[in-house]
DNA sequence: TGCCAGGCCGGGT
DNA sequence: ACCCGGCATGGC
């Protein structure tokens, strides 16, 4: 299934898109569009982040000295923007206080211990965990995402019962290699392949993965 | 015109 | 352990 997606759209190259994951202006940037993308498309997320750095806040100190209502108003077409400048600013305060505002620091740990962390922000769930652990820190962790299910269910991979977010996780790194680059590519080309195919309304006529058994209707 | 978007939290069963 | 309402803008 992801030869034949990746035949179709190619190499996703998602994050890093502009800065680089190497760089901690790019880490950082990647980290602040996983919280903005939270059951948000990613255009008006790129609006939010262009926003930001038009107004040189996309720098740890000035997130976390900002007013959370100046931070709402520079993120406003990303949507839910009073609870997303909380969870960005109680993101940074872990950055801040626990690292001295060191991104790459914050970051620079195994995913044993990365993870729970990022799990113990309020605001930051299990899907903007493992993304900033796989997108950020560059650990090999599979993202999970509202298509993943979606799709995995119509070709009978999971059940409802089997549907919860643990489960496909498991699903994906017990029959995949834990590489980084697939793992990023693949979460990337699943939701591309969704974005086109596997919306709510069935429309699997010319999708990538309509020669591989499945149900339009689950 | 609705429907949908790269979720998560808090309060209630 | 689930279930649900709330959060909000912009594009197709």
């Amino acid at each position: 299934m992801y030869r034949a997606m990746h035949g179709r759209w190619g190499e996703r190259r998602w994050w890093p898109s502009r800065a680089g994951a190497e760089t901690p202006e790019g880490k950082l940037e990647i980290c602040v569009g996983t919280i903005l993308t939270q059951n948000t498309n990613w255009r008006n997320v790129e609006t939010a982040i262009a926003n930001l750095l038009a107004a040189g806040k996309m720098t740890v100190g000035r997130l976390h000295r900002a007013r959370p209502e100046t931070l709402a108003k520079l993120i406003r077409p990303a949507g839910y923007f009073n609870v997303k400048a909380r969870r960005l600013q109680s993101f940074i305060a872990r950055v801040h206080t626990g690292f001295g505002g060191d991104i790459a620091a914050f970051l620079d740990r195994p995913l044993a211990t990365l993870r729970p962390a990022l799990l113990g922000v309020n605001g930051i769930g299990p899907e903007t965990a493992d993304s900033i652990c796989l997108y950020a820190a560059g650990l090999a962790t599979f993202v999970v995402d509202a298509y993943t299910r979606r799709i995995f269910l119509r070709h009978g991979l999971i059940t409802p019962a089997s549907a919860d977010y643990k489960s496909i996780k498991r699903l994906c790194e017990t029959h995949l290699p834990a590489e980084v680059a697939l793992y990023n590519d693949y979460h990337a080309q699943l939701v591309e392949t969704g974005k086109h195919y596997c919306k709510p309304t069935a429309r699997c006529d010319g999708c990538p993965l309509a020669s591989f058994p499945h149900d339009p209707r689950a």
